[in-house]
DNA sequence: AACGTAATACTGATCATACCAGTTGGCAAC
DNA sequence: GTTGCCAACTGGTATGATCAGTATTACGTT
């Protein structure tokens, strides 16, 4: 049975990659090193089928899947443009996908209001930490917005939104605020009840106003308390609390 | 000005979706509809494009933007066939470009080993609040094997990634299991000394094993409290505390 | 009739070519 | 100098052919 008369078949299957592909890992190459340095043009579609002896399809292809994945802008008659690469990048691609998973199985948002729940918690630590007073005072601001937009409420849960946002960026950290901005425009677009707002804004008010004060005294066991009490009122999930 | 003899031109600029992307769209929606059940196949390239009245290259385009985006898989000879899509699915997909952005920019690994700490943190409280005896049973079950492996480095480090994975899925969110393995897949990809193991093997592990009673007896804040100093020793990132 | 092998049909992968549709830039007319 | 048109890029699409795998079918052998 394990008679391999023919060569070809101990080989397994290692040459299997496709042209294209090969092409994408020249071009993502040639982006990683900054050969093709970001906002500048890349070669024409025909210029790299030329230079990599390959038809257009496979450069096409290349080009197409480098575009997916925001690292290349495409434009109808101009020349492709490098992208710059952030930790946004990453989330913005997974924006569509990541928007089917939650709208075919609805378990999944639930999942995620849990998992940002948890991320919050841990973001308002960190946040507690690092707080200065210009984080502060940005964060009364966005609190006295949302005090005047209490009848509206569309701008009423966007400037608790820019509230939540301006904690993730008081931890200095881009990827956090990447996530914490995906999570939010995730949930915002199925549940808009969920962000905590569920009628009772003075309430999510004297919360916010309270987690201020906490903030800025670097209180993070007490934020994180609060935050937990805040988070928890719009959905039961910590309710196992021993 | 605003006379519009023809109706191409009050429209601006929206019609101007390539037919790939119109054809994606139909394709999505079918998957997403379940009208193509997750594991059956799909029509062939032909087949769609005659369906679809539109030429091979915007057919293809579209299955290929689709495999890319791991919601069906192409086989050389076979017919596509659907895949199903999970949370896993979408970091998955994000995993290459995650990759590069880490590579590229040096200071995104500090910010991501930060935002694991976060993460981490947030876990550990509910992983607290929720543990069942079960749970207990096997953290002390992958400790001990941790212990069998102080002298192999690779298979202690990676005992220490089955521990840390065993905790997210104690939070029974299959959402933040997916995105702590990727975050620890990242991480040892490119610093297999920064999963807090810095030569000191004994302390890590009489850390996991009071972490263990703390989780047992539901202490969520004293596991929250250990799990930061047990992650700080290998980064000072939360220096900054009050 | 049962089985194995080889021919066949069907699939995706690639290429070549042509043409359409935008953008850009230069050239000529005003 | 400004304006407007045209030519030369660019990417987008279509067509058709060919190659390379896979699955199926049909045939011949036993």
């Amino acid at each position: 049975m394990s008679l391999t008369a023919k060569s070809k078949t101990d080989q397994d299957k290692i040459v299997r990659r496709k042209l294209s592909d090969q092409v994408l890992d020249r071009l993502r190459d040639m982006i990683l090193s900054r050969e093709l340095a970001p906002g500048d043009v890349m070669p024409s579609e025909r210029a790299l089928m030329e230079r990599f002896g390959v038809g257009r399809p496979a450069v096409r292809e290349a080009l197409q899947s480098l575009h997916n994945s925001g690292l290349i802008s495409i434009n109808h008659g101009e020349r492709s443009r490098v992208n710059e690469v952030s930790a946004a990048t990453v989330l913005n691609q997974s924006d569509s996908i990541a928007r089917m998973v939650l709208s075919a199985a609805p378990a999944n948002l639930e999942h995620l209001k849990h998992a940002r729940q948890m991320f919050e918690l841990g973001m308002i630590r960190v946040a507690a930490h690092k707080a200065t007073t210009g984080d502060v005072a940005d964060l009364r601001a966005i609190h006295a917005e949302q005090v005047r937009e209490m009848g509206n409420a569309t701008a009423f849960i966007e400037a608790d939104m820019k509230f939540h946002i301006r904690l993730a960026q008081m931890t200095q950290n881009p990827i956090i605020v990447s996530v914490a901005e995906a999570m939010l425009s995730w949930l915002f677009e199925y549940h808009l009840s969920l962000l905590h707002w569920s009628g009772k804004e003075d309430v999510t008010l004297s919360e916010h106003a309270t987690m201020i004060d906490l903030i800025e005294q670097h209180d993070a066991d007490g934020a994180v308390a609060l935050m937990e009490r805040h988070l928890a009122r719009s959905a039961g999930v910590f309710e196992a609390k021993a």
